[in-house]
DNA sequence: GTTGTTATCCAAAGCGCTTTGAAAAACTTC
DNA sequence: GAAGTTTTTCAAAGCGCTTTGGATAACAAC
């Protein structure tokens, strides 16, 4: 069932059928009732490519699939981001469109995407620290918003980002403040923008301090539970180990206590643990006290801030790029307590 | 730019313009490099909406978001599942198109999706031991494919599935053979079909070797680290508690291992634990030697074959509908050992 | 009853592509 | 060189919607 026939169908034309079912003003009540019940009735949908066409707007946005070029690795973080995004678009009538990378192709998937008229803006998952890819998407005049953002970049761009450097400086300083001194951190790549910023705020902790920055004790790997887990049972084997870890992830953060439990010691007691949790629906941080001492922020809500600003955007596109910086909380559970010096 | 002006811009009819692009016999060679230098040089991508609108193909596929209803947990697995996907629909020029469902109205939003003509088929994720959608799409005559299967629908419909019942049934077994008798059941969600045939399975092997089925040591809940970590720790407590357990997922699996360690055990020397494994990019099962023994199946290879049949029967409609049934393998690791009848 | 307003409705053009049916051009064949 | 074939190109219709610029009907005012 399509407009014409539905217009032939109620003795009407198309123009007024189209404009009973979109809410226009130059239509009567009874007309419109009668419309509307015929369009439920016949069960008729627009078809949405041909409004698209009539309209220019796909009511589309894209997202890339951030495989990690390395290993092929989905971002575990990737469904819960999406399931926020998911929920604004669909109260805003937008849909989401997929597409995936082929080695560093993203720029030009994305260009795909926006010049075939797929999609009316994309989102940009996961930045590096040198991220070619927005300077591309605001030359080629795309609308876009950035899940995080990129130290290189220093023309304006529209992000939500959670504020990294000052939430591990926090949970650092709070190590410290337990008497930890030996601290490890175990981070993601650091080519990317969060975990360069994750490390500067482990830095700017350990220099306020006066504590030494010890290379043996930074790891930067993809963030797997078994890159966790090696990195941590290769430091708990040096002469002097460390008494804590800070942890980039939850995923790998388990594979850091397997390590501790393996080396035949206790988490809290003897090795403490803070770990970034994403805040994902299927792997929370404990029911009443979380598993982990954590830096805390949901991936989710991040994905929905992002939709909203990437849709405000759209519909208003002279608007200066939004930003909106997350703060992340601390919560404190079983996996630190008091290091030597305390 | 666009095919007109494209067109214009050659000399030539949009008709031949449009042909060569496409590949179609009837133009020269030397006009058909012509008309694609010209296309790349200007950089003409043809809009796909009308191209959509003049061919009648949308040369989309549609996912629908399973968000767990209860929790709204969105499913650990859905990433690994869409990158294998994705990689076959990019191979076949098909786009990935996303919606989530409100409460239920999954069959709803396929009908959306499908009479708007945004997507040429769906995918169906997730599904029930019993699954109105299968039937809701038969009649709605939507090429589709589940990943998964429903017990109680017995009408033909495509599908690519693991051997669960026969993978659980092998590892219970497996773990008689090293002498457990008190083996737990730490399952998902029993309306699930998946987990309903999981289930089968163990009680099957439980049956075969004349063991009885306790039913304080089978639990059924979402699958995430805490609820098997809860189910774990009260199984422990008990006054015989199980020397064994079969865990439905990884995720479940790290919080029953957490359990077991709380308790003061050794996993594998006191208690064996054998976990569905879904072979998931961010979470191997270990490096050399698998930290779980557990059977194995990756859902990304499921996403790839599911992608295929659901394209072959869109492109050939009267086909049967195509089956898959894939082996799960048994593999073992580090979280077994012999139980205390041996 | 005529004029002016306002509320309804409509015909037709246009969005950018594919494809049908026909024409023009280029070859063959005799 | 005319007739017949084949190759190459094209004009125009159609896909299903929105939207512009009227037209018509209904009503009020004089």
């Amino acid at each position: 069932m399509n407009l014409k026939e539905l217009s032939e169908l109620l003795g009407l034309s198309q123009t007024t059928v189209s404009r009973a079912l979109n809410g226009y003003p130059e239509v009567s009540e009874k007309t419109r009732i009668r419309v509307v019940e015929a369009a439920r009735e016949h069960n008729y949908s627009p078809n949405s490519r041909a409004t698209g066409l009539a309209t220019g707007r796909a009511m589309v946005i894209g997202h890339v699939i951030p495989l990690s070029a390395r290993h092929e690795i989905v971002n575990p973080v990737f469904g819960d981001f999406v399931a926020g995004a998911l929920q604004t678009y669909s109260q805003n009538n937008y849909d989401m469109m997929f597409a995936h990378a082929v080695d560093g192709g993203e720029a030009e998937i994305y260009k795909s995407l926006y010049n075939r008229r797929v999609v009316d803006g994309v989102v940009l998952q996961g930045p590096k620290v040198v991220e070619p890819r927005i300077k591309a998407l605001r030359d080629l005049g795309i609308p876009f918003v950035v899940h995080g953002r990129s130290s290189a970049e220093h023309g304006p761009y529209p992000w939500v980002d959670v504020d990294n450097t000052r939430s591990f400086r926090r949970a650092t300083e709070f190590l410290i403040d337990l008497g930890h001194r030996r601290i490890a951190l175990i981070n993601g790549l650091e080519d990317m923008d969060f975990a360069m910023r994750r490390r500067k705020g482990y830095e700017d902790a350990m220099a306020a301090a006066n504590l030494p920055l010890n290379p043996d004790l930074m790891f930067t790997e993809e963030m797997t539970e078994v890159a966790g887990h090696h990195a941590a049972r290769d430091m708990l084997r040096m002469e002097t180990p460390p008494t804590a870890f800070m942890v980039s992830s939850m995923i790998s953060a388990i594979g850091v206590r397997r390590a501790i439990e393996e080396a035949g010691l206790k988490m809290a007691r003897d090795v403490s643990v803070i770990a970034h949790d994403d805040d994902l629906s299927y792997l929370k941080n404990g029911q009443d006290v979380p598993i982990f001492t954590a830096t805390r922020s949901s991936v989710r809500h991040a994905g929905e801030i992002a939709a909203q600003i990437l849709i405000d955007r759209i519909n208003n596109p002279q608007l200066a790029p939004q930003t909106r910086m997350l703060e992340a909380e601390i919560v404190v559970g079983r996996s630190t307590g008091p290091g030597p010096e305390r």
